[in-house]
DNA sequence: TGAATAAATAACTATATAACCATCTCTATA
DNA sequence: TATAGAGATGGTTATATAGTTATTTATTCA
């Protein structure tokens, strides 16, 4: 069903290796549309299926202006389509390889943390 | 040699559509550190190898007290590991799932770009 | 044509932080 | 003990942007 990736690490540090300025620039400004809680609510919402503005307004209690400027702001940069129907906007995820992205930040996020406990209990001992 | 790893696209949605709140904030945080072009910079500087804090500066052509401050941002977050040996002090990646985040959003950076150019040829014609 | 609704936008404020300069700390060595 | 080198840190400024309120722009339907 859905597609599977699979990335090898000795590649991934060669590609990085040879990354030039100009485009450690453009994924650093990747990066910035995902380092707000707010807009990775609003993904995180686009995720299961497209939807308006006012469904995710409702679902993640933020004000509207505030929903709109951020969803125009991911569609200028191209990690959400909009689709207009009658006054209904629908917005859905464009790039799937930020969604990837969030799991694999997350999935770090929670090791960190198992990393930290499993050593508080060992100095606690 | 390098591990590999492989990501199901559906098990990202569910997990992601299962984020909680403060991991959204944590994921968040993960992501800025990663939103400036100086960091990504240190960061591909110290993907190949461990480096002294001056060698990322004469590689990166940054101030000193500005790469120290990067790198005890990246460390205090625990992305980066360090280590002092004598008068100098070594860092090294700490947290190999950044590499990959970057390995992922810089492709897709590359076909967002590819798209475009292709549009464009295809509307100049 | 005139509400009523959905979404976008403009203007403003508050806050966060990158880069800079100057200084300080720590370590090795003369 | 004095000096020099490596790195960290404090204070300042400039800039970017998230959130708010108020308003504007479509679009539908009575």
């Amino acid at each position: 069903m859905g597609k599977k990736i699979t990335i090898d690490e000795d590649e991934v540090i060669k590609w990085n290796l040879r990354m030039p300025e100009e485009m450690l620039t453009a994924v650093a400004n990747r990066f910035k549309l995902l380092s707000e809680p707010m807009r990775l609510k609003i993904l995180r919402s686009l995720c299961e299926k497209e939807r308006t503005v006012q469904e995710i307004v409702n679902e993640i209690k933020a004000s509207q202006a505030n929903v709109s400027k951020h969803l125009a702001l991911m569609h200028d940069n191209g990690i959400v389509n909009r689709r207009k129907e009658g006054l209904k906007c629908y917005y859905s995820i464009a790039d799937s390889s930020i969604i990837f992205a969030c799991y694999l930040i997350s999935k770090s996020v929670v090791e960190n943390l198992q990393d930290r406990l499993s050593w508080l209990q060992k100095v606690e001992n």
